[in-house]
DNA sequence: GCTCTGTTAGAAACTGGTTACTCACTGGCC
DNA sequence: GGCCAGTGAGTAACCAGTTTCTAACAGAGC
């Protein structure tokens, strides 16, 4: 019933009965047990059925075994609904990430997923598709739905997050700090990372880098891209390149031509993805990595372990990102401080990538 | 406050002020506007704001005009979960996957979040860890939280599905079929993937076959496994040797030697993490692919064109399922019948890590 | 001018829980 | 035996919306 990407489908037994369950007449799951039914099935009054239900000692042991049989029989289970309502909280907590493909938020999500999963908390999850304005759209619906909200919000103007900080709180902020903002950020030293990767290749006698660069409104690249140009300006006798290249195995793929012609001995890739892609092109241009070309990633994701050569990049802690999240949150949604904004310093891992620049 | 797993955090700047926001006094969030607060401030009762919120004709333009502005005027947002409890609907739905870090369940993931959004519907998720028992506990959770549910349980037993079946619907199952559940599944034609897999390699020349095998548990690993074996059986003078391997890249690349020993021309790995392991060990063992050994993997995840040389795997619609989940599950939540279980075609990606058997 | 009909908005019941307050009853102590 | 404290459980008021039912009112038709 539409362009399908892969498979035409082929048509199997159909499920038996039930799938539909009714669910139309009227709102309520039909015949779901009410804190009320079960209140009068075992002859209490619904407070007590609630306070049994929470765990509350002052109810005698023989009655709260009563309604606990009660609720057993009627497969009752409290609604989260009402429960929400009255409880003034959903028990849910939400992320907004700007890429689900992108192994950097991938590793938020898994790390926040287990924190807030062993914390018995529900994670809702939004993708802004790379658009500032869907994000904090995104992000005050989420967090509408939640209690508290973990937002990576690379493209939104820092002037808008100011604005919208009380509808968000209790939020914190990953992947960017934006100064002024009432809310802890756990970002990445992007400065110390690109510094430990030029020391690297200046150290392996490189003097002419090509930076592969990533998409302009990502507030990463402009933090990478500063430190580089930071760096070759403070370095005699040292070239940058900066190439215009994207986020994307394709990118970096695409850019291998550029790299080759510019005469770079090693390049810089925004993040790991690219890098690869380079990688790639590189190989199929005939291109030796790292005798001829030594390339360099960022973020360190799964993959960059087993592309061939493995890649020299930095580490960045992504889960680790998504459990301090989960304990700033945390904090914050019990009115405490969330402490101070963190920025990870990140870890330079030697491959086989790069190497001597060739004589 | 913990073993950090990479970087020393560096203190920063607090967050200014009101991070916290309070939240201490009560359940409610302290100033929050209700409806009976701006019925009051437009001078109307909360029935004709409920109305006017949710776009009634019923209601002059000038009265809702004045309701409009009241609203505004005190940021008024209804509460999600008095919505929740008068609809009887939470406006969200769910996925339970095994694994977030496995590209499989991260491409669905992707999928049902964007179909999901387009239809304005937020998205729970939650991982299981691989555990069977989690599976399910998990799925009755989040589907309490939610209006449905997608599955991918690729470990509970079907008769554990069959008994919860009715306090899970509606629901959809992914990657998975289970004989006489009540609810419909998306799932991929192992059985054809290997087929063609095994015609590809055949038709160049190969006789002997390693199989990595995937987790025991898997039923993808055991699909997939008879299917190998009975085209073993079916073709004379063939040879098929099972190696324990895993479904990680670690496992694949450990995997290496034993395949290099037993003598096999042609690798077929569970999955596409466990085949660019095992090209990395070869690698690294001197071995030439597809020279000496063709390897080929299952899913085609993202990175498989940018392994080197690339991956012949089989191509499985991973986004495509998730929206397809998330059309079934619409259908369901509205007393649809969520149409006939459905297995999807996936197609042979030929590529660069297969080639004739060495003579 | 009166009745009938249609439109608009309010009153009140309802969603399913939680909890502050109250009260009945029990037992200890004087 | 009476008073008091403590305990266990019920009553009723909330949480913040939606929706059915009803009533007021206006305009049309006779």
């Amino acid at each position: 019933m539409r362009a399908g990407t892969g498979g035409r489908a082929e048509d199997r037994d159909e499920p038996s009965s039930s799938a539909g369950s009714g669910a139309r007449r009227g709102p309520r799951p039909a015949g779901a047990a009410t804190i009320s039914r079960v209140a009068e099935a075992a002859g209490v009054s619904r407070a007590t059925v609630s306070r049994v239900m929470n765990g509350s000692t002052t109810v005698k042991p023989e009655l709260a075994a009563r309604v606990r049989a009660a609720a057993q029989a009627l497969d009752y289970e409290p609604s989260v609904a009402a429960r929400s309502l009255a409880l003034g909280r959903t028990g849910t907590i939400s992320l907004v990430v700007p890429d689900l493909s992108n192994p950097l938020f991938q590793g938020v999500l898994r790390g926040l997923s287990q924190a807030a999963g062993k914390a018995g908390r529900q994670l809702l999850v939004a993708e802004s598709n790379e658009d500032a304005e869907e994000e904090t759209i995104l992000a005050i619906e989420a967090r509408r739905n939640s209690d508290g909200l973990v937002l990576a919000s690379p493209r939104a103007p820092g002037e808008r997050l100011r604005e919208l900080s009380d509808r968000l709180a209790p939020f914190v902020l990953v992947y960017r700090e934006v100064r002024g903002l009432a809310a802890p950020s756990l970002s990445v030293d992007n400065d110390a990372g690109i510094n430990e990767l030029v020391a690297h290749l200046t150290g392996l006698g490189h003097r002419h880098l090509a930076y592969l660069s990533g998409p302009s409104a990502s507030s990463s690249h402009a933090a990478r891209l500063a430190a580089l140009r930071a760096a070759a300006a403070g370095t005699p006798g040292f070239t940058l390149t900066e190439l215009p290249c994207g986020s994307m195995f394709d990118d970096g793929h695409a850019t291998a031509r550029p790299v080759l012609e510019c005469g770079a001995s090693a390049v810089v890739a925004f993040n790991d993805m690219v890098a690869s892609g380079a990688l790639t092109g590189l190989h199929e241009l005939g291109v030796r990595v790292p005798g001829d070309v030594s390339v360099t990633g960022f973020d360190d994701i799964p993959f960059a372990r087993y592309t061939t050569p493995p890649l020299t990049t930095v580490s960045i802690p992504k889960n680790e990102l998504g459990r301090q999240a989960w304990e700033r949150l945390w904090a914050l949604m019990n009115g405490e401080s969330g402490g101070y904004n963190v920025r990870f310093q990140p870890r330079l891992l030697i491959r086989d990538s790069t190497g001597p620049a060739p004589s």
